[in-house]
DNA sequence: CTTTGGATCGTCT
DNA sequence: GACGATCCAAAGG
């Protein structure tokens, strides 16, 4: 009898082609991956589908902008947004230019170079409370606006998704989306059930998986 | 533990 | 001129 194998590999960076698909299907695919960038690390846990077009949540709804352009741009890059005057917070871009779907990065299990995102959150006494939402993470990381664009399959922006070999939960919890009015109730966010990084969302509906 | 209000400014109407 | 794909501290149970 040999032990069972490790769920962990050298990391790979996701190509391209994992980014062509709609994001109803990259959201939950994306939850366990790994973003990489500055000396630091976190695993994916929770994720929120948005989609142009078809969307009236999205920033894209209401077609291209100055600031929402990346959506409509090639896949697998980052759309990094600046909202309530103080916060920002970073997507992934799915489907083919001219098609702007994305995934919003709502929170990460901090991996690597913990030290490091500590010093970018001054004040923070546990590490689950480091990236346990959308701004917190970027802010942990250091993404800002400068990161707008970057492209996370050549990495040429300081910053990758990667692949461990650690899968996606079989059955991923969902709920509606969060801080949202419109289509709030569209079950379009995913988590890694149990994991105690999940972001906690004000008051949110019945949602599923724990 | 939960609830509430303030911070702060780019973006679009 | 209004409103956020949010966070945090403070106050109350």
């Amino acid at each position: 009898m040999s032990p069972p194998a490790p769920s962990r590999r050298r990391p790979r960076v996701l190509p391209r082609r994992f980014y062509a698909g709609g994001a109803l299907e990259v959201a939950p695919q994306l939850l366990n991956k790994l973003l990489v960038g500055e000396g630091r690390a976190g695993r994916i846990v929770e994720v929120e589908a948005y989609r142009g077009s078809e969307d009236p949540a999205s920033h894209a709804f209401r077609g291209e902008t100055a600031r929402n352009a990346v959506m409509f741009g090639a896949p697998g890059h980052l759309y990094v947004y600046f909202t309530y005057g103080m916060h920002f917070c970073a997507n992934v871009v799915c489907m083919p230019p001219g098609v702007a779907e994305a995934v919003l990065i709502r929170a990460l299990a901090p991996v690597e170079g913990v030290d490091l995102m500590r010093a970018a959150r001054p004040g923070i006494a546990r590490d689950t409370n480091l990236a346990n939402g959308p701004a917190k993470l970027c802010q942990a990381m250091g993404i800002t606006r400068a990161q707008d664009g970057a492209d996370l399959v050549t990495g040429s922006d300081g910053l990758r998704v990667m692949d461990d070999g650690v899968a996606p939960p079989t059955v991923p919890a969902s709920s509606g989306r969060v801080g949202i009015r419109l289509a709030s109730e569209w079950p379009w966010r995913w988590w890694v059930p149990g994991d105690p990084n999940v972001s906690k969302a004000r008051a949110l509906g019945a949602a599923r998986g724990r």
